[in-house]
DNA sequence: ATGCATGAGTC
DNA sequence: ACTCATGCATA
């Protein structure tokens, strides 16, 4: 999408000091060395039986007790419209979208879908408004990449060390500490979780990251300098997602007062531009890289037309599935999990 | 940019 | 066993 980005993959990231305790175990199983086996007989067309078998008691029991073999093709036809039924009113096309990609999509004016969460990050408003106040952002170090302040001496190393920490970011931003509670945070929460605000903002903030030179890899190592209480570094695929609007409503509200006072931040540093380049650390070479495990397409088709049927199946039905399709049964559990995940996130930019 | 995965917190 | 925020690996 955009080109200025030289995308630097893997971003490690470390916490910042005084940040919380890791609490990730660099645990590095062999996730699913085995990459799934394309089963060169459709053996798809069976899969509908499983399909109409023993759904979960829920809702459509039967509903497709008559879907037999050979009409999986039928049934995906019928997931289309189930999950057109699902994303709520899709002005689009009314072609299949078997790729449950975007989806949900609020008024503009209507309520946030998914603001259920009652600690759900506070706002940390205020933190973005500290930053922005001239006084406390002198103190701040190195947010821009340019001079990056690798903090004095860490490395980052090795796939192992990298997502200790900040994991609990979310947590952090998803319960701030009480006495980040504050006032202010209700002074506009409307524009703070306003979508056109937020869609507005993300669309800014790219903007003027690119005019920063910026990557998206770096900003997420940045915001680790900017000493924010509770906030560490992010990942090139978080500031990725933040930009283009596929994290929940709630992340994305979570997110932007942090990346609105790296901007702040940022620019200002620009201006006063100095800062020495400091010497990349090494990258320890030697650590096992995780394998990712991918679907093939037969068989995600197949767990697509599972899904639009039944988002929610049961172990027993997903170990079935996952028989059916010889796949790993916790695969496939993640990936209804993902797919269920998706199906919540916004992206109502290109909605309207 | 996105797919598959992890882990804390919940229910 | 699920949701949610997030990340590594990869297309």
């Amino acid at each position: 999408m955009y080109s200025p980005d030289k995308m630097k993959s893997g971003g490690g990231l470390m916490a910042p000091p005084g940040c919380f305790p890791a609490r990730y175990s660099p645990t590095y199983r062999t996730s699913d060395p085995r990459r799934c086996v394309p089963n060169p007989s459709s053996r798809i067309l069976e899969d509908a039986s499983l399909m109409c078998n023993s759904w979960s008691p829920r809702h459509n029991g039967d509903l497709f007790g008559g879907l037999n073999d050979g009409l999986l093709s039928r049934a995906e036809a019928l997931a289309v419209d189930i999950s057109k039924h699902q994303s709520g009113p899709q002005p689009g096309p009314p072609l299949p979208q078997l790729k449950h990609d975007m989806v949900y999509h609020h008024g503009v004016g209507g309520p946030p879908p998914h603001n259920a969460r009652p600690h759900q990050m506070g706002h940390h408003g205020m933190e973005g408004l500290d930053m922005l106040d001239p006084l406390s952002s002198s103190s701040m170090t190195t947010l821009a990449p340019m001079g990056e302040a690798a903090p004095p001496h860490h490395q980052l190393h090795g796939y192992g060390m990298n997502h200790v920490m900040n994991h609990h970011h979310a947590g952090a931003l998803a319960h701030p500490p009480a006495h980040l509670a504050h006032p202010a945070a209700a002074l506009h929460p409307d524009t703070d979780t306003d979508p056109r605000e937020l869609e507005a903002f993300a669309e800014r903030f790219k903007q003027r990251r690119i005019k920063l030179g910026v990557t998206q890899a770096d900003v997420g190592k940045a915001l680790a300098n900017l000493k924010l209480p509770g906030v560490g570094a992010l990942s090139q695929s978080t500031i990725c997602r933040f930009e283009s609007l596929t994290l929940s409503h709630n992340n994305m509200i979570a997110l932007k007062p942090i990346l609105q006072a790296w901007l702040e931040e940022a620019e200002a540093q620009a201006k006063n531009k100095r800062r020495d380049p400091d010497a990349p650390s090494v990258l320890p070479a030697g650590e096992k890289k995780r394998k990712r495990t991918s679907i093939a397409a037969p068989e995600k088709r197949s767990l697509e037309a599972y899904f639009a049927v039944q988002p929610r199946p049961s172990g027993e039905k997903i170990t079935a599935i996952a028989e059916k399709l010889d796949l790993k049964k916790n695969v496939v559990r993640v990936w209804f999990c993902n797919q269920r995940q998706k199906q919540k996130r916004m992206k109502f930019a290109a909605q309207h």
